[in-house]
DNA sequence: GTCTATAGCATGATAGAC
DNA sequence: GTCTATCATGCTATAGAC
């Protein structure tokens, strides 16, 4: 009498398995992700591991690809009202800790399974991916203020994109090791008055 | 005839742990740390790991203690010769950025180690103090500045220095993350010149 | 597709001869 | 202190019944 499970579709298998990993990865990091526990907390047996994934780098590409996806989604995104240059930047960078502060293991266990797909030849080409993509997106939210405010950089665009992604990942990466919020905020205020003053002021 | 190692004091074999700790880490990355792989590095026998530590968290310990001792101690040193504001922010970054630009198989290394370091509890003090030890040597760092050059801040000093550490971070680890020169050297002058107009314009 | 069982190996730690 | 041998455990992956 061996209660079969019902019968999924592998691709719902799949994405089961993707949830119940990042769970463990959340709790326990990325050594605790094991066939065996992400199974375990799937429910489903040992053996349901592999016919849906061929071995562990598939699953951690598809985690990394599901969280990068919603993840990076959100930041840099509320244009909300019309706002002064400074303000939006303000804004930008707090979207940025904010996705960090709202969910702080989830954020930890992404930065552990970046940091562990640059080891692995099969995953080092998300990395990338997901970096060129993130700039992408922050240039296009970049050139919307600019285009929208009339304002002149004093230096290319893409400087000041690359310089507020390093930001927001400094800050961001500061908050998640010393959980310090009014520091972050401080931070947030200070890096967006010293970028806001990159530009000729047209916008200010 | 089972050939003797030659004697040596517990301290000396800790040191050479390390050492091949640090090697296999850098080669291999944080889970091709097993005390066989380090234990072998180090060109002693397997049983020699466990009477120089206790577990493997100590070796861990050591490692990060050495490892954060030394690269801490470099960042923001060079005071050098009379510079311009903007011109010694920039000289700070640029130092920060080197160190990881010199041996990126080591930072990188370190990152691994400190961030599986804040899943061990038997570890987390250190992150945490390592953390407070740089930003102290930091701040001393800029009060020199503002105090030889007569600077005044528009914002407290902390502030200034939160932003500097979270500015280096991110610059460094985006560079490690796509090894773009260029791009870092041009993020650094850009967030020099952002950064310096939270002075007052006295020492500039 | 689903599951049990197990092969085959690597791990951290220890026991005990020297 | 030093080293060999081994224990107990956990891992990925697979074989094969259903």
């Amino acid at each position: 009498m061996t209660l079969q499970q019902e019968h999924r579709s592998v691709e719902e298998r799949r994405e089961q398995l993707v949830d119940a990993a990042i769970a463990v990865l959340r709790d326990g990091g990325i050594s605790a992700v094991t066939t065996r526990a992400v199974t375990a907390r799937a429910g489903l047996p040992h053996g349901a591991f592999h016919y849906c994934f061929a071995s562990k780098a598939p699953l951690f590409r598809a985690v990394l690809e599901c969280q990068l996806r919603t993840a990076k989604a959100v930041a840099f995104a509320p244009p909300v009202t019309r706002l002064d240059l400074e303000a939006r930047i303000a804004s930008g960078l707090s979207a940025h800790l904010a996705q960090t502060r709202d969910d702080p293991a989830t954020a930890f266990a992404v930065v552990e399974l970046v940091t562990y797909s640059r080891r692995d030849p099969d995953l080092q080409d998300l990395a990338a991916w997901e970096q060129h993509a993130y700039l992408d997106a922050v240039r296009e939210q970049v050139d919307e203020w600019t285009a929208e405010d009339g304002i002149r950089w004093a230096v290319p665009v893409e400087h000041v994109v690359r310089l507020l992604i390093a930001t927001a990942d400094g800050i961001s990466s500061t908050w998640l090791a010393d959980r310090d919020d009014r520091a972050a905020q401080v931070t947030v205020r200070v890096a967006a008055r010293a970028i806001a003053a990159l530009a000729d002021g047209t916008g200010a």
